[in-house]
DNA sequence: CATTCTTGTGACATTTTTGTGAAATATTTT
DNA sequence: AAAATATTTCACAAAAATGTCACAAGAATG
C-alpha cells in the first residue's frame, strides 16, 4: 500500500538520491530519465505523485505537466516541481501550470520527503501513516501499536481503534454516539453506554504508562483526546 | 449539531479527500458516489449543504440540482458545483441551474471548506463552528472549551451552551423566556427564574477570569452579553 | 476442541449538574 | 421614605451523567 512517487531527473546522480530518500521514507520510487519516458510510465500505472524536474532534454518539465494536466486520468496527480532557477517568475509559471509545489535546487531530501508527505496526505491520507505522537506517546497505525520509551505498551483491539481515532481528531469532543459511529461503524444497535467502559478500559491502559489525564470528560458532551 | 455535508462524487480518492477535510474542519461528510445514491440519501435526511460533481456516471449533476430544486423541501439546499471543465459556459449553466456556487479541478481543499463555510454561514450562520472571540475570551466549540490567555477555565453545560449563545449573539437584548426556548428547547417547562441562577453561575465563572461586566442586565427586558 | 482474549451489558457507586423556593439586594414608583 | 417590582444570591434535594465492576457470550488462537 506503500505510495508510487514517479522522479523524473536527468541528471542521475540527483535521481537516485531521491530514489533512495523516498524509499527509506516507505515509499515505492519509480524513475524516470526523461519526459517522455516517464509519459510512458504513466500510462501504464499512475502514480501518486510525480517529482518533476523543471529542465529536462527533450520536453520538459512544464510541457510534460502541461500534458497531464490535459488528461482526465492524471490531472489531479500531485506535482513537485525542481528547479534550479531561483527567480519567482519560474515559480509563478510552475504554480500555474499546474505544480502542486516547487523546489530549488540545491534542496534537502528531507525537506522534499516532508513536502511529499504532505501533499499526499491531501490527496489520499491513507496511504500516509506515519506514527502519530504526543507527549511521547507513539501509536504507529503500520505496526499496528502503541508505544512508550521504546516499550509496546498491551492494548485491546477496540482500544487501539479509539486512541487512533482520538489521536487523529487531537482535541476536538465527540459525543458517544458520533464516537460509535466511527469506532464501530453506522449499523452498530449498541448501548452508549459501551463508549464509557473501553474509555476507562483505554484510560486504564494509558495510566499504567504514566498518562493520567490524556481523554477527558466534556460533562454533556462526550470525550476529547487532549494533552492539554 | 455540525452539519451535514452530502458530497456527490465517484472518483473515490476526490471523494475521500473531500470528506477527510471536511471532517477536520468540523462538518459531518455524508458520501455518495453516484446522484441516484445521494437522492436516496437526501430523502432520509436533508443535508446543510451538498457538495456535487458535474460528471456523474447515470444521472449527472446537473439533472440532480434541477430535481433537488424542483422539491419543495429540498430547493433552498445550497450546492457547490465541482467541475473538471474550466469553461465558462458550463459554469454558467451550472449557476443557472442552482448551484450556489463553483470550485473547478483540481481545487484546494482550503478554498473548497472556506466556500462551504461561507455558504453554510450565509444560510445557517449557526452550524459554522469556528471559535468566538471576544476580549480575549475564546469560546471553541469544536474543542468545547472556553479559554482566557490559553487558560481553559471550568464551565458546566448549560453554562456553556448559554455563554456560546451569547457569544453568537452579542450586543443583543433576550428575555428569559427567548433564552429559554434557545438554550433548553421549546419543551421546556421551566420556570423563568432558572435562567436568573445560570446566569449568575455564568458570570461567576467569568468574573474569576476577569471578566466583570460581560453579561449585563436589563431590566425589565432581560440579558445582553457585550463587551461595551 | 480447549483455552485465552475480547466484548457488551446490567447493576451499582460516585460525581456533577440542575431547578426551585426562599431570603437578601437592588431599583423604580408612588 | 415606604411600597412595589425586579433581580441576585444561597442552600439543597432530586435528577442526570459518568465511572466502575463482574460476568456471560462470542471471537480468536493454537
Amino acid at each position: 500500500m506503500a505510495a508510487n512517487i514517479l522522479i523524473v531527473e536527468d541528471e542521475s546522480s540527483i535521481l537516485e538520491l531521491i530514489a533512495l530518500n523516498l524509499h527509506q521514507a516507505g515509499f515505492n520510487p519509480i524513475r524516470a530519465i526523461s519526459a517522455e519516458y516517464a509519459d510512458n510510465i504513466v500510462k501504464e500505472t499512475i502514480p501518486d505523485l510525480i517529482v518533476l524536474d523543471w529542465m529536462l532534454p527533450g520536453m520538459n518539465g512544464i510541457e510534460f505537466a502541461k500534458r497531464l494536466r490535459a488528461n482526465s486520468a492524471t490531472k489531479l496527480i500531485p506535482i513537485i516541481m525542481l528547479t534550479a532557477k531561483s527567480d519567482e517568475d519560474n515559480k509563478i509559471e510552475g504554480l500555474n501550470e499546474g505544480a502542486d509545489d516547487y523546489l530549488t535546487k540545491p534542496f534537502s531530501p528531507r525537506e522534499l520527503v516532508a513536502r511529499i508527505k504532505a501533499l499526499i496526505r491531501r490527496r489520499s491520507p491513507e496511504l500516509v501513516n506515519d506514527p502519530i505522537i504526543v507527549e511521547g506517546l507513539v501509536l504507529d497505525p503500520s505496526s499496528h501499536r502503541v508505544q512508550v520509551n521504546n516499550k509496546s505498551i498491551n492494548i485491546g483491539p477496540t482500544e487501539f481503534k479509539l486512541l487512533h481515532f482520538f489521536m487523529k481528531n487531537n482535541n476536538r469532543v465527540y459525543s458517544r454516539n458520533q464516537i460509535l459511529d466511527k469506532i464501530w461503524g453506522d449499523k452498530s444497535v449498541i448501548d452508549d453506554r459501551t463508549v464509557d467502559v473501553h474509555i476507562k478500559r483505554l484510560r486504564e491502559s494509558l495510566k499504567q504508562s504514566g498518562y493520567d489525564k490524556l481523554i477527558q470528560t466534556v460533562r454533556g458532551a462526550g470525550y476529547r483526546f487532549s494533552n492539554e
